[in-house]
DNA sequence: ATGTCTTTGTGAACGTGTGCACAAAGATTG
DNA sequence: CAATCTTTGTGCACACGTTCACAAAGACAT
C-alpha cells in the first residue's frame, strides 16, 4: 500500500507538516500512525471534501482573448468543471466553435444556465459588461462567480465572488522588486514591516477607489466634494 | 483639493477604516486630521511606494492561448508595466506580430533579457517546460516570475515567483458551493470549521503532490516505496 | 506477547494581523 | 482667538492562524 508521511508531504508543498496534519485532522482521522497516509485513499478524500468527485458544469462567458483561452485550457476538466457553455453577446461569434464548443448568444444565458443546472459562471466580458453579466447570472440562479473583469462585482447574500486581478500579481511582484534594488540604500530606513499581501491588496484597492480616471468606466463613486 | 477620508474609502475597498489608515501609515503621514486624505497626493504616494511610477519592462515566454491573450492585456501598460517582448518556441511563431509585437524565438531569451534589463518575466508555457524556461530567466537576471503553468517552480534565493492556477480558484469556488448545498443536512455535522483560503490551498498542494497522475510529467517524486 | 520505533493527532504556546477606541491634530466657525 | 467638530494616527486588546512539542497509536521485529 504506497503511502506518504506528513513530513514528506509537508515538504513538498512548503508548507509546515504540523499545520498539514492539522489540516487533515478536520476532513477526519484518515492517516496510520507510524506508517502515514494511505495515498488514494487521502486523495479520495480530499477530492470529496473539495467537491471534486463531483461534475461542476461552468459557462464563460465572454469568448475574446481570454475567455478562449480558458475555454481550451486542459486543466478544468481534470479536475471536474465541464465547460457547459461558452456565452458572447457578439452575433459574429454565435455559432463558431471555440475549442470544440459552438458560442452561444448571450441572450440564451439564462436557458443554458437553468438547463444546465450551472451554479458556477466565470466572467471574462469587457468590465463595464461585468456587472450585468453578473447580475443576469445571479438571477438565473448561479451562486458562484469567478470574474476576470477588473471591477468589483455586487452581489446578495450567498453568492461568492472570487476576482482574478493579473495586474494585482505582476504589482506584488514590482513591489517586491523596488524591495530587493532599493535594500542597499536603506541601511537605515527599515521603520516599515514588510507588508503583507493583504495589506498590499488593501492599499491598491483603496488606490483604485480613489482613482477617478480607472481603467474602466465602473469606477465607484467615492470623490467627494 | 479633492479629498477622501479613510471611511469612505475604506467602505469602497471593503475593509476596515482603521485597517486602512494603519495600512497608509506604513508610508507615512499623508493625511489632514479633520479633512482626509488629498486625493491626488494619496494615489501619488501609494503609487510610488508599489513601484508603479517606475516602468517595468516584461517578457512573456510562451505565446499559446493564454500568453496571447496576456500580450493583448490592455491592464498592464496602465499600471506600469510594458511588454518588452514576446518569446515562444515553435519557429512557426517566430516574427508573427501578437498584439502588435512580433514574436522572437527563445534562442534568443538570454539577449532580450540583458538588452532590456527586464526583471519580471511570465511562464505561459506548457508545465513541461516551465522550469526549463524558468532557469533559463533566472540565469538572464529574471528576478520575479508569475507562472501560470501548473507546475511548482524551483528557484534559487532572491528571486520570487507568484503562481496563478486558475483550476485551484475554480476549485475554492466549489468547495464553498458544495457547503452550500449540504448545509440542510449538515445540522449534526458542523464539527469542522470553515477552512480559510490557506488551509484549501495546503489541502490542494497536497493532493497534487500526491497524485501520481497529474495534470503534467512534472510532479514531483514524492511517492515512498 | 512485549518492546521498540515511527508517525499521527492535538493541546498549548506563540506570533501576527485585525479592530476598537481615543487622544492629538488641524480645519472651521463664531 | 477660543470653541467646536471632524478625522487622523496609534496604543492596546483580542482573535486567529501557525508552530512546537509530546502523548497516544499502531506497525513491526524479536
Ligand atoms: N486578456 C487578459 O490576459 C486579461 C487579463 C486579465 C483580465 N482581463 C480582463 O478580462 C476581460 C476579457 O479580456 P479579453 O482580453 O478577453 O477581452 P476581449 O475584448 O478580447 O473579449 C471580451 C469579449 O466579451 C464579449 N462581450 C462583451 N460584452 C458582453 C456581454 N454583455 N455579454 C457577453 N459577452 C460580452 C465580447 O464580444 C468579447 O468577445 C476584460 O475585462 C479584461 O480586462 C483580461
Ligand atoms: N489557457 C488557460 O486559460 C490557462 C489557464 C491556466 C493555466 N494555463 C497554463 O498556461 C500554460 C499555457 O497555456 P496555453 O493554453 O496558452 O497553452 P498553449 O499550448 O496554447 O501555449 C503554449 C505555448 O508555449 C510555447 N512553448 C512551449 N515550450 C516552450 C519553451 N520551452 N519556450 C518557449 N515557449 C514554449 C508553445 O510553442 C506554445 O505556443 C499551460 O501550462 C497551461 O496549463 C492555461
Amino acid at each position: 500500500m504506497p503511502t506518504v508521511s506528513s513530513e514528506e508531504l509537508a515538504a513538498a508543498a512548503g508548507v509546515n507538516s504540523a499545520k498539514l496534519r492539522k489540516d487533515f485532522s478536520y476532513l477526519g482521522s484518515y492517516g496510520t500512525r507510524g506508517v502515514g497516509y494511505d495515498v488514494e485513499y487521502l486523495v479520495y478524500q480530499i477530492s470529496r471534501e473539495l467537491g471534486l468527485t463531483q461534475d461542476w458544469p461552468v459557462v464563460i462567458v465572454g469568448i475574446g482573448n481570454l475567455g478562449a483561452a480558458l475555454a481550451n485550457y486542459g486543466g478544468f476538466a481534470s479536475r471536474g468543471f465541464r465547460v457547459a457553455a461558452l456565452i458572447d453577446a457578439d452575433p459574429a461569434m454565435t455559432g463558431r466553435p471555440v475549442a470544440g464548443i459552438p458560442v452561444q448568444h448571450a441572450d440564451a444565458l439564462e436557458d443554458i444556465v437553468r438547463d444546465n443546472g450551472v451554479s458556477i459562471g466565470v466572467i471574462a466580458t469587457p468590465a463595464g459588461a461585468a456587472q450585468q453579466v453578473c447580475d443576469r447570472l445571479v438571477g438565473a440562479g448561479v451562486t458562484s462567480i469567478l470574474n476576470f473583469a477588473p471591477t468589483m462585482l455586487t452581489v446578495p447574500d450567498g453568492v461568492d465572488v472570487r476576482k482574478v486581478d493579473l495586474s494585482i500579481e505582476l504589482q506584488i511582484l514590482a513591489f517586491h522588486e523596488q524591495r530587493k534594488a532599493g535594500e542597499d540604500a536603506a541601511a537605515d530606513d527599515d521603520a516599515m514591516p514588510v507588508p503583507t499581501a493583504a495589506k498590499g491588496a488593501a492599499a491598491a484597492a483603496a488606490m483604485d477607489a480613489a482613482d477617478p480616471k480607472g481603467t474602466d468606466g465602473e469606477a465607484p463613486a467615492v470623490m467627494p466634494a
